[in-house]
DNA sequence: GGGCGTATGTCAATGTGTTGACATGCCGAC
DNA sequence: GTCGGCATGTCAACACATTGACATACGCCC
């Protein structure tokens, strides 16, 4: 490049409202990386994971319900299962015995492979959690959730 | 599905420290949604925004100061840039006169795009500030960057 | 000056995520 | 009962992001 420029913020400085988008995007770009690296060890991606995670507290949810559990479409959850079934981590019946709706069950691989994973995950968390002052943490907890709901969930 | 569930956070309440991103995902899902939404709108993508924004301020910047800048890989922001040149916003020398780094720069399409995208993302942003005390807006942004630095960058 | 380390741009393959569209199945209103 | 609204699963096309790999260009150190 040419002056080696540290990547400043978008917009300077006019106010510090500013760049709350850019740090929460940091933020969560940086968590993503560090539970895809200690994942990839398991052989799992971070979608796969949250997918599994859901399934464990929640047995029996169909696609879509895991679609709006991990932020994302059906489509995308779609080929997440699919994957996970490939892999043998988790069951889906072929037809529905009552809607349309296909629930998903965590075979005993997957539940194994899902509590390997878990102590590398809440490793990265809790190296996240340290990071802030901790008596803030409540409120940042309910900051996210208020800035989640205020842009229409 | 089964039992309508609103879709309970993964593990559900060992302590507050955990779902820290859960909810970080959550919002950062939140704001990239809102951000396509409006963006639409403008014939932009949110990448494609960022990218935009970040050469507003820094002209001449490379592929890869922007990948840094967008957190995202060299190979990403390069497809970005194809996009953006394809679309005539920006503009990218087909040879270097230095080193190896092609420096991008806006052109006046470019110019204009971003400032009429801009008012649309900013009251996106001013919409997500408006629902966190106010008081605690600077204590979140430093929250963020902490959060984001622990995790290795 | 020759090599080494670092940074860059790019190609390929793959996974993830999106919009748009469609068919199917339930459920409540009529 | 039937019809419309709504949720679901799925297909296709496309945007975006990743890892892995490679060639090139610079700066530095020896």
């Amino acid at each position: 490049m040419e002056e080696r420029v540290p990547v400043p913020p978008p917009h300077p400085a006019r106010d510090i409202t500013e760049h709350v988008g850019y740090r929460l995007k940091r933020a969560a770009a940086a968590l993503r990386g560090a539970m895809d690296k200690v994942l990839r060890e398991h052989g799992l991606t971070v979608p796969q994971y949250s997918c599994l995670e859901l399934l464990d507290e929640n047995p029996g949810l169909s696609n879509a319900d895991l679609a709006r559990g991990t932020f994302v479409t059906r489509q995308s959850a779609n080929v997440v299962l699919r994957g996970l079934k490939e892999a043998g981590l988790i069951t889906r019946p072929a037809t529905a015995d009552h809607g349309r709706a296909l629930p998903v069950h965590l075979t005993p691989a997957g539940h194994e492979r899902l509590h390997a994973a878990r102590a590398a995950v809440y490793a990265v968390e809790e190296r996240m959690i340290h990071a802030i002052p901790g008596r803030r943490l409540t409120a940042l907890l309910a900051d996210l959730d208020a800035m989640a709901e205020a842009l229409g969930e």
